[in-house]
DNA sequence: GGAATATATTTGGATGTCCAAATATAAATT
DNA sequence: AATTTATATTTGGACATCCAAATATATTCC
């Protein structure tokens, strides 16, 4: 992130910026559900995110209770970049692996996630 | 933890008593560099687990920059807990697998973690 | 032996994270 | 329609964690 140029925000950004680009505006609730994390977690990433320009916050009109989070065009362009750093990080864990190992690997790791919430 | 009767402390503050449980009185640097983790972390968790009775801080004699952490009894008692917890920890991460595949995920795993710093 | 350098620990500040309580609004029930 | 209940989000408080700077003591070097 230090390299890339996106040193105001941490990976947990990251995964939002990402999460934001899948689709529309998403709300803060959703994106909770979505990366795991409680929903006052969101908001104070939310802030930082919007603070830092990367996206923008706005009521949503059909329930004015909840409010919709979207990327900004700095957040869009980021979002390359950090699809970009994801990857490097990703070639870097797997090197020296085949590819029969590394899905070995996510298969392993899927299934004792799923041990936990089972 | 809960429900081992230790909600006081984290899983951090675990791992500190099941290595000091592994020899005698402990520096602080040691302990560090022991559980990979900065120094002013390892400050922070000493004090916690000295305020609730788990350890204990004493100067070295030999070296009087640098203090030495010990189990109290309390501390010695409940890391026979940590490690029954570790272990159920385990067990249930493991379910469903093989001995074979625990094992190929172990060393999987290290060899990511190892790809980190190399 | 005193000055410079190195090492051990703590402090101050930031932040990602959670939980519980508060707030605001929507939906349901009577 | 008003009261209750449910849902969306934030706020306040705690904490594990890091880094950089401060402090304290050792060691080294001239």
């Amino acid at each position: 992130m230090e390299v890339a140029g996106m040193g105001d925000i941490a990976p947990a950004h990251a995964g939002m910026i990402y999460a934001l680009g899948l689709s529309g505006p998403v709300a803060m609730g959703e994106l909770a559900q979505l990366l795991e994390r409680d929903n006052s977690t969101i908001t104070t990433l939310a802030d930082k995110l919007q603070k830092c320009g990367y996206v923008r916050k706005k009521k949503s009109t059909i329930d004015s209770r909840s409010y919709l989070l979207e990327l900004t065009e700095k957040g869009q362009r980021s979002r390359q970049i950090v699809i970009q750093v994801s990857r490097r990080v990703l070639r870097r864990l797997y090197r020296g692996m085949q590819s029969t190992e590394r899905k070995l690997l996510v298969n392993l790791l899927h299934h004792a996630y799923s041990n936990l919430s089972s």
